[in-house]
DNA sequence: TTCTTATGATTACAGTTGTAATCTTACCAA
DNA sequence: TTGGTAAGATTACAACTGTAATCATAAGAA
């Protein structure tokens, strides 16, 4: 229901690549994972992952269970539908609901890679294909 | 610098529609826009308005210039450059840069129409014209 | 000229967020 | 058995947010 905060995600995201997890294993999957910026690695304080751990149980992001001492957590929020959720928002937000200002806007602020024409066409393809397309008003 | 808020950028979106304005212009745009939810129209206080545009002021996202008694505010961030921005940043954090998993995730949740297919090639076609593309890696 | 009032400035205040430190308590080592 | 420790729970605390109310003041009404 509530909105997950970055650096919640950040925990999320680390959670997601595998779980269940312990907070020990989150921790470490954050201390390791390649930084985006990589001269000053960010280093996350086990305090804070706790912390933001329990937020996202109190949230309903997360769930855990106990497990002797500690506890294993899981998600319970896949990861796909939770950022096409956001990616909605954002363009109805910026873009009211239309995705093509999205990529035009996207394009000329970062590269396009021969790559991600062939992606979008193959995505264009698909659709045409399979007919999922709502009729023009 | 500093990220503006979502009530913030309500307000921005306003003054983006015409300026320089006025804060009792912004206002009145505010109140008569067209509401999502359209039962219970969102109804925009003054003393809340005058508060996120000074706000906005001392992040540097608008500027103003004194009139009589009053204000002239004036965006000093363009629309099109600060989406653009936000769409690369949504990109980056959710699909490690990629656009075409954010076109599919978006297709999944929100319904396309024939028009956004077509807008979406166009945009592909002048991108192959104009050589736009970083070649492939 | 004086009073009212509208405008921006300042202050308020609770909820969220980032970032931890401290508290409690249940296990494991000795 | 006991004491230290590690795990989660609770508390901390400032900055940011949403949402205004109050303060100070200048400009217009009387």
């Amino acid at each position: 229901m509530s909105d997950i905060s970055n650096t919640e995600f950040e925990v999320l995201e680390a959670l997601w690549q595998q779980y269940p997890a312990s907070a020990n294993d989150i921790i470490e999957r954050l201390n390791q994972s390649p930084q985006a910026d990589k001269d000053q690695p960010k280093s996350w304080h086990q305090k804070t992952v706790k912390t933001l751990l329990s937020r996202l149980v109190k949230k309903k992001a997360i769930s855990f269970e106990k497990q002797q001492r500690h506890y294993l957590y899981t998600p319970l929020l896949e990861r796909e539908i939770y950022t096409a959720k956001e990616s909605v928002s954002l363009i109805d937000k910026f873009f009211n609901g239309r995705i093509s200002p999205l990529v035009a806007g996207f394009a000329k602020q970062s590269d396009l890679k021969k790559e991600d024409i062939n992606e979008l066409k193959a995505l264009i393809a698909t659709w045409e294909q399979e007919g999922e397309i709502t009729d023009d008003d």
